[in-house]
RNA sequence: GGUCUCGUAGCUCAGUUGGAUAGAGCAACAGCCUUCUAAGCUGUGGGUCCCAGGUUCGAAUCCUGGCGGGAUCACCA
């Protein structure tokens, strides 16, 4: 498809070397939307060509303006305002516009081919010793909806989960529930896995800060008593043990992580998310091990007195990293870059996308520059898509301490809400209770899903629970609510006899609302390849948003489309609104969010 | 302390390749259901865009310096 903003971009670089014979660059020429308290389409700023022109700011938008015209036959009319040239495209390049875009199935989206472009993209990468909260799923949001939308660009998307399965925090949990467990289990418990694990990572804490203050009360240093406390040492003998590979100690980790991995399977579930590849930490930490015993005698890194083993990093600004411990054992780093490099060979990536929290910006930084020296030249194609902390009114959210927003409590209690509003409104009435189950499930959840995605990734968020679960104004269940009014539309005409729209004449006008919503439609192929460049969902969100709220203003300010007289104009009108259906669906699958069908 | 990052309406957020009178939602107030779903629409009030300089015809946006919040700088992950 021509992009009318690009040809009228041409045109103007052709008007300034006709009229003023001067050659200016594409970058000189700003096209933007007219503002909506101005009459036009794109607005063509002239303050840069002045300088050319030698004549003032209206005099030069006259002269371009009529030279636009004249040239252009899309353009209908133009005015001046202060130097703002303000361009309207003809009815009929609008109507045109929307023949194109109404044959186009999937408008707005690219095919992926076996040409495309290879992307890893690793996100949600829990811990297996506590439940989720609401800061993973935020991770876990913007790793489906990044993934999503870099399919719609025509990537061809790998998503890939790394669950962190080892280490010493794993083994306060055993340790917790060796203790005090007498035996019990998520079935005898009747609760889930992930949760009956979680009990007793806090019990752990809970025991452990106990012997601490104990420690300390009978003289001894914060920092020994940290170290010498009781559960601490038998919990990292525990670790050395599961390293050692000791049958007993590995049987009951297994154990454990299938309770917790049954539970994160229905948080996924619930939440849509699918993964092409796991990795287990437990399965992969010992490569990087490898590869850096083996940069170690080619003198790439090297080892201090104590046995350490660290690059220096000061020629790049940053400090000495330790990547193996004295006593020879891995790091979180060490780790990650036997990843990185298993996942290279498994996939051989164009680019491997991780979704981190920001407070690891550093990690990554480090993770990159040390595998371009370890002599990977894929390295440059890594990139961490970093995003902000979800923030409670009250503060931090610490899984030790009990003030975590849990993913499984908060998504019943949207359902609940979701429930309520609806029989409120009385339209939950004549719904079966499958339905039921149904709309509340994708509505609850639209909700949930657009509050955090809306918010631009990088920044920290707010989430005020009494708040923040709302259904009106700049919503998911707006946005849904927009989509199953059309469909309620077309149904209706349907009943009537009118089932396919496509085969209308254009009408000779359109109304300004119509107009209105076409351009909101023409920007929907731009946005996606500014959220993908970007790899920010929320430009998706406040476009949907936007698209939602034009809809209705055209449906309010138009009257009744099925007591239209004009057979063509009611088609029109039809089709319009079945397209705009069909966007508002595929930019909320964009952010994984299902649409239902009514509600 | 170094580095990074954020600061826009009472609250939650849009708005940066520099453009016109800075926008939404929530909350408050006032209207609109004998016409397609009122989870909707329309209107009113609400702003030193943290502060001070600078660059520019033009700055919320770029630069410099402050102030304030957050993150990070581990043989934790």
């Amino acid at each position: 498809m021509t992009k009318i903003d690009i040809a009228i971009k041409n045109a103007v670089l052709n008007a300034v070397k006709t009229l003023y014979n001067s050659q200016i660059s594409e970058k000189q020429v700003s096209i933007q939307k007219t503002r909506k308290e101005f009459e036009g389409d794109f607005t063509v700023v002239v303050f840069p060509f002045l300088r050319f022109s030698k004549k003032s700011p209206d005099l030069t938008a006259e002269e371009i303006g009529k030279f636009l015209q004249k040239n252009m036959p899309e353009i209908s009319e133009f005015n001046v305002i202060k130097g703002f040239l303000n361009i309207s495209l003809s009815h009929q390049y609008w109507f045109n516009f929307f023949k194109e875009i109404n044959s186009i199935e999937k408008y707005g989206f690219k095919k992926v081919s076996d040409k495309s472009k290879k992307i890893v993209i690793e996100f949600s990468s829990p811990n297996t010793n506590k439940p989720l909260h609401l800061g993973h799923i935020r991770n876990n949001l913007l790793g489906l909806s990044v993934s999503k939308i870099a399919e719609a660009s025509g990537h061809k998307v790998i998503k890939v989960n790394l669950v962190n399965d080892r280490g010493i925090h794993i083994c306060k949990s055993m340790l917790a529930w060796e203790k005090l467990a007498e035996g019990k289990t998520p079935e005898t418990e009747k609760m889930k896995g992930d949760r009956f694990v979680g009990e007793y990572y806090v019990a752990f804490d809970k025991e452990y800060k106990k012997q601490i203050a104990e420690l300390i009360k009978n003289g001894i240093s914060e920092e020994n008593a940290k170290n010498e406390a009781e559960w601490m040492r038998e919990a990292r003998k525990m670790l050395k043990k599961w390293e050692e590979g000791d049958k007993e100690v590995r049987n009951l980790w297994k154990r454990m992580n299938e309770w917790v991995y049954k539970g994160f399977d229905e948080t996924y579930k619930k939440l849509g998310i699918k993964f092409d590849k796991i990795y287990y930490e437990s399965e992969t930490y010992l490569k990087g091990k490898d590869i850096i015993i083996n940069a170690l005698k080619k003198g790439i890194v090297r080892q201090k007195e104590d046995g350490t083993v660290f690059i220096d990093l000061t020629s790049e600004g940053l400090d000495e990293k330790v990547l193996l411990r004295s006593d020879g054992t891995a790091l979180y780093m060490t780790q990650d870059i036997g990843t990185a490099i298993i996942r290279y060979e498994d996939y051989k990536f164009d680019e491997s996308a991780y979704v981190v929290g920001n407070e690891q910006d550093y990690h990554f930084k480090v993770l990159k520059i040390v595998l371009e020296k370890l002599g990977y030249s894929w390295a440059k194609n890594i990139s961490h898509i970093s995003y902000g902390m979800v923030e409670l009114p009250h503060g931090k959210m610490k899984s030790r301490e009990g003030t975590v927003v849990d993913a499984d409590d908060l998504i019943e209690e949207m359902i609940q809400t979701a429930m309520q509003k609806s029989e409120e409104l009385g339209k939950s009435d004549d719904f079966t209770e499958d339905e039921k189950s149904e709309i509340f499930r994708k509505i609850a959840l639209g909700a949930l899903k657009y509050f955090i995605l809306k918010v631009d990734a990088k920044k920290n968020m707010m989430f005020n629970p009494q708040e923040s679960i709302d259904f009106n104004g700049n919503t998911g269940p707006f946005i849904q609510y927009t989509y199953v009014r059309i469909k309620s539309l077309l149904n209706k005409a349907g009943e009537s006899g009118i089932t396919d729209f496509s085969n209308y004449k254009s009408p000779n006008k359109a109304e300004e609302s119509e107009i209105s919503l076409l351009r909101v439609l023409y920007d929907f192929e731009e946005v996606i390849k500014e959220a993908e460049k970007k790899r920010n969902p929320s430009e998706i969100a406040n476009y949907v948003y936007d698209l939602a709220k034009e809809y209705n203003r055209f449906y309010h300010e138009i009257p009744p489309v099925l007591k239209e007289k004009n057979i063509d104009v009611k088609k029109f009108r039809l089709s319009l609104s079945q397209k705009t259906a069909l966007v508002i669906k595929d930019a909320l699958d964009l952010l994984g969010i299902e649409v239902p069908e009514r509600m």
